[in-house]
DNA sequence: TTGTAGGCGTTATCAC
DNA sequence: GTGATAACGCCTACAA
């Protein structure tokens, strides 16, 4: 029972070998004999001794093998949307092979409470990930370039020479316009999601347009005005059905001026709208075509298959980690634009004959 | 343009005091005059010192402000599930003003690669929760251990001496089966949550119900077994509207048998049951009524609000924080088990008069 | 194949 | 209030 953690040094005096070479008997770096490995091995057993303690091998070696992820929201909030869950999944994928762990912070920390962050000026990163990098997040940034981390941003602008992930939201919810202008419809809304942190649901006004702080919003918005530029604009609080659905029963509340297609920003709003449409009567996608966002599983909505932009959510995630290693190699990380593949399902149909309203 | 990072020293030299001084200004754990802090501050921005390396500092001080959270699951697999979500909230509040992040680490990366861990084994943690340690977690566990690193295990059976945050799942599924007795139901089915990794949506048979491996699906059901014994018992193979709803399917497919009331094990589960009860024509509550478990807002239920068992599932993950806070200040730490609260809501109602069928 | 020596960047201790 | 000193535990040239 000592009242200390074993050590190498304990380790190879117990097996009556340097430092050096039990050392290399755990990094693998430099052939031992055979004989020695099992002493040193035994020694260690004997101690209690279970590898190398990361913090001083970490600084040691100049890494500790953490790569900070940065949300500008509350965690619970983060992992509400799916897209992240997934984009996380391949992050975690794309960093387990050089031997990483993703590390999870708040970018708000920073602020609440001056003395205990955990935060991005605390922690030993290799490099950092931002998530949606809105404004908010760019004082994280700052700090984290000031301390010479590697940073990629995904779904965000980031500035000069600083990697991005991100989507062609303008050009992929373009193609969804599209198809419902190909199919005749003509009275067309779109429910987006938040234009800036902190709206509460409702019409966008033209100057709320102009004011458009997410970007994610804004682009897909463009999409939708480079087709339907009078479209009317419901903007959600938040991407969930139920916001959707709020926002449905606003777009259907008045049957004189009742589009007859619906474009969302997610295909949680489109399943609220489409919710909203059925509680109106109407039938999706006979009275009405409603299109989202994401090409996410939305859980309860069969049996419908949403007309959507299906995203390469686990892939910009990879993206992501690749990026990151690339940097920790010392390469250059391009930045990488991804494409949305535009998925028809059962939401969508021809404009309903006007004569027959 | 330097070739390598400042360090403390390197401020100290430009600032013209010792490293010591230095490194007190930035600690702040000894006063300093104002001038010199000044001067160091000066020094510091001059040579863009950020602060102290954070590894350094880990090796110095011991502890690493890391704290792991290691699931047994996909990450995108364990956010899927609202519960743990909040559970991560709730966590990260509570270390967060010890100075600590959370570490994402799955378990079965261990065996996966075995070069490459970025677990465990290698990571600089100065403590570790293990959710849901249903014998996967075992050798996860032993590693710790070894390690010497405090642990807390949130929902599993860690063993002796080890903190568990755990719900009276028992207890409280008994009382909504209760609930339902009171009002007259005797025809009951339940529908459960998985009871081993990789089981196929099905009937439980007897055999089965006998080798339960996951705790949670094995309390829960014992909760409606003593309450009703005979009920039959179909399980899903995840917490997932969609898997409600297939259950629901099953449980509804015959109207002779069909039961009046459902006591399923998650909020999810219900809601895809309750939609499988509207499919099949059958009122909420007039006809069935059903049951949730864990309190959590399903997003698109509206209008049912669910008789369910509100578990504290934020609280859970504070609780964990805190054990894991105690025991790193060196004060031993206690189990703690957490008591649901049952909430009545609107899909539970007097049992159908069994002549008027 | 094994050993020696030096330092990674900090901070706690103690003297001044 | 400030400065010298000594670890923290490990890894890696380099020498033997």
């Amino acid at each position: 029972m000592s009242t200390r953690r074993a050590t190498i040094a304990d380790v190879a005096r117990e097996a009556g070998v340097s430092p050096s070479t039990a050392s290399v008997v755990f990094s693998g770096k430099t052939p031992v004999s055979d004989a020695t490995r099992k002493r040193v091995l035994a020694a260690a057993a004997a101690l209690g001794y279970t590898g190398p303690d990361p913090r001083a091998a970490s600084l040691r070696l100049g890494r500790s093998g953490i790569v900070g992820v940065v949300f500008e929201e509350h965690l619970g909030t983060a992992f509400l949307d799916p897209v992240k869950t997934l984009m996380m999944d391949g992050l975690a994928d794309a960093v387990a092979p050089m031997g990483a762990g993703l590390l999870l912070l708040r970018d708000r920390d920073s602020w609440s409470r001056e003395g205990a962050a955990p935060s991005l000026t605390t922690a030993p990163l290799d490099a950092a990930v931002l998530i949606g990098c809105s404004g908010l997040l760019r004082e994280s940034l700052d700090t984290v370039r000031a301390r010479g981390i590697p940073v990629v941003v995904v779904e965000g602008d980031a500035g000069e020479g600083i990697p991005r992930i991100e989507l062609d939201n303008r050009e992929a919810q373009r193609q969804a316009a599209s198809h419902l202008r190909m199919l005749g419809h003509t009275r067309v809304a779109t429910v987006t999601l938040a234009p800036r942190s902190g709206w509460a649901r409702g019409w966008l006004t033209s100057d709320d347009e102009g004011d458009i702080t997410i970007e994610v919003t804004r682009d897909r918005l463009a999409g939708v005005r480079d087709v339907y530029p009078d479209a009317p604009a419901f903007a959600a609080a938040g991407s969930f059905i139920d916001e959707g659905l709020a926002a449905g029963r606003q777009v259907f509340a008045d049957a004189a001026t009742r589009p007859t297609a619906v474009v969302a920003q997610s295909d949680l709003l489109a399943a609220g709208v489409i919710r909203a449409a059925e509680e109106a009567g109407l039938r999706i996608p006979e009275d009405v075509s409603v299109t989202g966002f994401d090409g996410i599983v939305v859980d309860g909505l069969a049996p419908y298959e949403l007309t959507t932009l299906v995203q390469p959510a686990t892939e910009k995630g990879r993206a992501a980690g690749a990026a990151v290693a690339a940097m920790l190699r010392g390469e250059p990380a391009a930045s990488i634009r991804f494409t949305c593949e535009f998925h028809e399902g059962n939401t969508t149909g021809p404009a309903p004959d006007e004569l027959g309203r």
